[in-house]
DNA sequence: ACACGAAGCTTCGTATGCGAAGTATCGTAC
DNA sequence: GTACGATACTTCGCATACGAAGCTTCGTGT
């Protein structure tokens, strides 16, 4: 394989691999109405509680306009709410409603253990072997920055 | 770590690659005032000839429809131009235009080149790494459709 | 007190990205 | 030769996605 074909192969199979992971997402949480970052936000805020929007932004690896236009749809739907820090008045915490938690909990805690599930098919050796590959794909791309 | 976060780091890892390689991408074509995908689509008509929309959807991993709006961009800035098929005329043939041929064919194919020593930095066998890793991850995704 | 840079969000413009529905053309069965 | 399903694209509506510019609030220095 000449280098161009092997870069190629290389870059389709991530971008592969992460439509797959996207696409079984948004599987999981399709049946609570919701698209695969609705449903990472909501699941996010279930486990960690209130948050900052750039916190959510942190932790999805987003910039915060895109949080911003994720939220304001959530919020349309009345899933969850915009409030103003007390001691902050810069900052806005994200909460779920009590009619979207009193709803969904349950549904969605199901989701979310599916969702868990799907590296426990993988052994320890394997997660091993895949977290050394990211490492080393990173750092390929890492030093290619300086081409 | 417990199985959530374990997932989610993989998720997220995955992502920032895919990021990356996008990036890096885009921070090459940028020099021709092209997007990523843009660059892309020129690239693979610099390198195969002229070729239909499914073909480059094909090789993009894209659907056809957001092809379409790639080209209709290209279009409008005079880089490509679309070209019905004789033998079908069902078919659209792409091409690069006479005038970006010749402002761009030097620079374009310099950054083609870069392009392709991103992977060189790899050895052979931390290739095979990648992709033996790459290779678990999509079969764990597979599998863990059914769940 | 007040000026002023920094921090946290939102807004705006643009480019992807998808699926569903629509259009035109081709092949084929009849 | 014509009806009709299949194929190749386009169009539409929507949700991401980003960076740049704008707004408000906070801290800090004076």
């Amino acid at each position: 394989m000449d280098p161009f074909e092997r870069s190629y192969e290389v870059v389709r199979r991530v971008k592969k691999l992460k439509d797959s992971l996207h696409g079984n997402m948004s599987r999981l949480f399709k049946e609570g109405n919701l698209t695969g970052p609705q449903g990472m936000v909501v699941g996010l805020l279930f486990r960690m509680g209130p948050l900052k929007i750039s916190e959510l932004s942190q932790q999805m690896g987003l910039s915060m306009s895109t949080v911003s236009g994720i939220l304001d749809r959530l919020e349309r739907d009345n899933i969850v709410y915009r409030e103003k820090s007390e001691t902050d008045g810069r900052v806005i915490l994200v909460k779920i409603t009590e009619e979207f938690k009193k709803n969904s909990k349950h549904s969605f805690s199901n989701m979310n253990h599916r969702w868990d599930k799907i590296l426990d098919l993988a052994t320890d050796e394997e997660i091993d072997r895949i977290l050394e590959a990211l490492d080393i794909l990173e750092r390929l791309v890492e030093e290619s920055r300086n081409l």
